[in-house]
DNA sequence: GTCTATACGAGGATAGAC
DNA sequence: GTCTATCCTCGTATAGAC
């Protein structure tokens, strides 16, 4: 169950949480929290994986409810790095053609997907979106409308270089990022059951293809 | 809460259900499950809405989790019924252009979602995914991969009729109808928070139009 | 097929010693 | 910041009267 990756992702990314014993309550939590959902994981089953004792973890956080939410607040600030920041774009732009550029932010979003628990969070978003306000607006602000406002603005600078035909961008950005969010669904889906997802990631590059000459 | 598609729809859809305390049971199950999860709704919530006790709906069902199957077995028959059976392609698609059987197919579905009961159990599909392998069943077979196959045979009819250009037909089902699941979840999800959805409706029909251009 | 009563373990959370 | 001990409510489920 755990790798290199998984061990240190809290070390990695939360300057924040320095602490051993956090952390592994924050893992445990991940993991349960993903396969049975918020309600279904009680405090007595992250203990038994961290062994400590139950009052112990309420020294770390004030309730179960703060592990969740500490859990989503980090995942936000990585799922904020996957587009890099709109004023670089039109360096980024500058040497890339459209298939090279939607190509390059695919297997960089796959990057970010490829470690398991990032996958595990984006699991936990799923479960919790109808009984969770805060994994919602996650879902709805930070993934959805935040990529497709990214590749507005890409399909515009392109647009200005006349790489591409005067489409509404906004239309294109939603025409070309939607079937990938059913797809990234599929892939978390079959990698939770163990299934090969060569199929799927054959079906993303294979859309960046279709739209690609869709648009020319 | 209650209309008349919601005071009905047990009624009308399930022949073996007819005694009226075990609907309501199931209706208040589909809602409460609907918006806390499966793990977060104890029968004890569900008979303070019912006004029954406790035991007596051990008299309809076995346990909890035969709540939940109950939902799912019918909600499978609802979900078969949204594409006509592929044998009645032929003459569905003798009148009707590409963008009409698209347009038509899209409005038949949105009837369906319409009802807020359908409503609530695509939410709890969602909900339970990952923690009930008959929840992801439904989801990646009845839903995602029996609606691509239904679409793939429909592009195989109408290019044997030269309607659209010989593509690749899955590559089309594909490409057409994965956006339409990621619009149907930001529907759900709108819906949920009694936000607009018009704009997901024209973004859906707006789809359909952006593919009949690029397929042409 | 509804009710009352009850069993009993799971669940979140706290007090206070070390 | 870990432990032991404890609290009390919630949760699933059953027995048995009417």
């Amino acid at each position: 169950m755990t790798n290199v990756t998984e061990d240190n992702y809290f070390d990695i990314n939360l300057n924040m949480i320095n602490n051993a014993t956090k952390i592994k309550i924050l893992e445990t939590a991940i993991d349960l929290f993903s396969q049975k959902g918020y309600s279904g994981v009680s405090i007595r089953d992250i203990i038994k994986e961290v062994k400590i004792k139950e009052s112990s973890v309420y020294k770390h956080f004030k309730n179960k409810n703060e592990i969740l939410e500490t859990i989503f607040i980090n995942f936000r600030k990585e799922v904020a790095k996957i587009c890099p920041p709109v004023n670089s774009l039109k360096s980024i732009l500058s040497n890339l053609s459209t298939k090279e550029f939607l190509e390059k932010g695919l297997s960089q979003f796959m990057n970010h997907i490829d470690n398991p628990i990032m996958r595990k969070i984006w699991r936990i978003i799923y479960i919790e979106q109808f009984r969770d306000s805060l994994a919602r607006e996650i879902y709805l602000k930070d993934i959805i409308h935040t990529t497709i406002d990214f590749l507005e603005e890409a399909f515009i600078i392109m647009q200005a270089k006349q790489q591409i035909p005067p489409m509404d961008p906004r239309t294109l950005a939603i025409e070309y990022q939607y079937p990938i969010f059913t797809m990234i669904t599929e892939y978390i889906l079959l990698k939770f059951d163990n299934i090969e997802t060569i199929e799927v990631e054959r079906k993303m590059y294979n859309h960046i293809e279709f739209f690609c000459k869709a648009i020319l």
